[in-house]
RNA sequence: GGUGCGGUAGCUCAGUCGGUAGAGCAAAGGACUGAAAAUCCUUGUGUCGGCGGUUCGAUCCCGCCCCACACCA
């Protein structure tokens, strides 16, 4: 018999899951943990639309500023974080909330991820290395040679995928396509999911709007004082990543403030298809 | 008022020696289990400014009109 549960709230950027979730934490005198890729990082602030101060201070968040840039963070690691939050919020408390648009994390929370071994750290390096140096033509000729589960059926045009595959076949002999079973774990809390939308037209306006505010809020000064880090895998973000251009100067400024707000509606897009065919809507 | 140059996809434009049209960008749809704010795939019908004329057939040629820009008065 278990009464606990868990309140996820998502949906794409810039629809409102903040306010929505501090509201929904504070009247029921529990916190929250962050479901967002990019958030938990002390490094970024304005440019991925953090909670303020102020509403950090009214309810407990885990997940943000938890993690620096400098550390390795995926969907792995998210899971085992935020299932041993969960279970320290639950001690007090029956609810706790949940908010974030990162979809493969929020899907790791609540169904988890299948068992893959960890991969050799030297082949990792040694498959990127060689990536690097003899393309994509290789990088294709590898998988044909050493995983014809994948070659045939995963996506063979996806390098990132595919440099994935490999190093999980080449550390642990098996493809990772026969590691992914339809099982799915069942937490011992309840989960609801609140998907919150906007008409397309109203959200691209928010999303326009948040940007040429974070630019007023100083969004060019800190993107110039993480220049020095902006091959990390952190700051591959929406917002640094075309102010970087700018500063190498490939664009003008005002292209690149028109090119944040063109990837952020496409990633909302993303967000949305995302959660349309994975995140199911349980009230 | 006169002359010139234009009016083609949401935008910028190309093109059809007359057989109803195509690029880039924007946009839309989709995939995706340890990089997910990442990565990858797919998608182009629009009264070709309006009305007439010539023609089997006009977005293309001709006439008039409307609109924009430039120059001259």
């Amino acid at each position: 018999m278990n009464t606990k549960t868990c309140i996820i709230v998502s949906g794409p950027t810039a629809v409102g899951k903040t306010s929505q979730a501090i509201e929904l934490a504070l009247k029921n005198n529990t916190q929250i943990i962050s479901a967002d890729s990019r958030q938990c990082f002390k490094e970024l602030n304005i440019g991925v639309a953090k909670p303020s101060d102020e509403q950090l201070q009214k309810v407990k968040h885990y997940f943000i500023n938890s993690h620096s840039i400098h550390q390795e963070v995926n969907a792995r690691i998210f899971e085992d974080y935020a299932l041993e939050a969960v279970s320290e919020i639950f001690e007090k408390n029956d609810i706790a909330v949940m908010v974030g648009g990162t979809g493969l994390y929020i899907r790791a929370f609540i169904e988890g991820l299948d068992e893959i071994p960890e991969v050799d750290e030297f082949v990792r390096k040694e498959i990127n290395q060689k990536y690097l140096l003899n393309g994509f033509d290789w990088l294709q000729n590898e998988l044909k040679s050493n995983d014809p589960v994948f070659f045939a059926k995963g996506e063979m045009q996806n390098p990132q995928r595919m440099l994935r595959a490999l190093e999980v076949k080449l550390s642990t002999g098996k493809s990772i396509l026969d590691f992914h079973s339809q099982k799915k774990v069942k937490r011992d809390f309840e989960i609801k999911v609140s998907l919150l939308e906007l008409p397309r037209e109203e959200l691209y306006n928010n999303i326009n709007f948040r940007v040429d505010q974070m630019m007023e809020n100083g969004l060019l000064k800190e993107a110039e004082s993480l220049y020095p880090y902006k091959h990390l895998n952190a700051l591959q973000t929406v917002g640094y990543k075309e102010l970087f251009d700018y500063f190498d100067g490939k664009i003008s400024l005002e292209k690149a403030v028109e090119e944040i707000k063109k990837n952020t509606r496409h990633y909302a897009k993303r967000q949305m298809t995302w959660f349309k065919k994975n995140i199911e809507n349980k009230n």
